[in-house]
DNA sequence: CAAGAGAAAGACAGGTCATTCCATTTGGGG
DNA sequence: CCCCAAATGGAATGACCTGTCTTTCTCTTG
């Protein structure tokens, strides 16, 4: 069970698209990191355009699977909230961190349908997952999740501009607030 | 009192630059745009970065002086709360909002100085806004302002990428929940 | 009128971009 | 061992990028 090309190519790609920004990473750039040839680049994604959809959708399942992990270490709805915040906040606290890529992605490819597509199917399901914390919790009413995911990308958004992790921190305060309200 | 070459540069370059995006944008387009020559443009503007900031920059001034604008037309703080969430709503329920500018030069420009420190001097300025705005309602601390900007952020980073103007008037309901709720 | 400044138009340099194509080598399954 | 598909290195494409520079033209001001 060895890693694909595909993989292997989604891996180095990612990295630079993330930390540099897709159109500042060309793919001349990926096949010298890759060691990989041109062809077989365009063998594995027929255009740039699919290789950052493929890396979007990549990112978008490993969020996915980071945030149910954190939800599978504590049992009770608002000490997962704490850890998702909490553990934004490590990740935010380190010089790497821009912020979120899909709104990055979205910056720079806006016209892109593929990678709008991605992108608002990984904000749904994040959303998603604030709903069903709250459900969990007792609560009927959409709009206090609703409010959550709010923080939760308001947090991302600051931190990708400002880079001061504590905004995190200020945000997971008002998320439990808000929870804390919404409980019946 | 003609406008001045540079202010005519800068607003069909700032058009173009928030529209499609500044990487997306080159010196050769904005130049046809503005049927100006390219050794003007650059008389005007060093570097295209230059141009950037200058962009940010208008940008800055023009959105701040529109916040104080709402914050003169009602007294009450609260109303005043309101307003700007009303008023980001009917921006944002346009096909032509793409989000909060100085978001979208970060996340293109991220390495550049100056685009960054723009960025950051009119995040800095919104939230002390909010800031002024929690003290005259009687609130000493600063974490429920900081909460506002968390949510002011969060929906104009949602709204950037689901294009949905409905984030706004979610996030409008909380703040003004956690403005009532911080009231002496 | 003269002179000089600023602007227009566009050629040019030196890169980089995504993408295609080709000739050659490699590696694994029958 | 042989064959074929995949991978390789690299050249070629045509478009676009920022930034410089030259030349011509049109003002304004003395």
């Amino acid at each position: 069970m060895k890693a694909s090309i595909s993989d292997h190519i989604l891996a180095s790609a990612g990295a630079l698209f993330y930390r540099e920004g897709i159109r500042a990473v060309g793919i001349d750039r990926i096949i010298e990191e890759t060691k990989v040839a041109k062809a077989t680049l365009y063998r594995h994604f027929p255009s740039k355009d699919h290789l950052v959809a493929a890396y979007l959708h990549d990112r978008h399942e490993r969020v996915i699977r980071s945030l149910e992990e954190v939800l599978n270490e504590v049992p009770r709805p608002r000490d997962q909230l704490n850890l998702i915040f909490e553990r934004l906040h490590e990740k935010a606290d380190s010089p790497e961190f821009r912020g979120c890529a899909f709104a990055l992605a979205v910056a720079e490819h806006g016209d892109s349908e593929r990678v709008v597509t991605v992108a608002r199917a990984h904000k749904a399901a994040v959303s998603r997952m604030f709903g069903a914390l709250m459900e969990r919790a007792g609560v009927e009413t959409a709009q206090p999740a609703a409010h959550l995911s709010l923080l939760y990308e308001g947090a991302l958004a600051t931190v990708a501009v400002g880079r001061d992790p504590q905004a995190v921190l200020t945000a997971r305060e008002c998320a439990l607030f808000v929870f804390d309200a919404a409980r019946p």
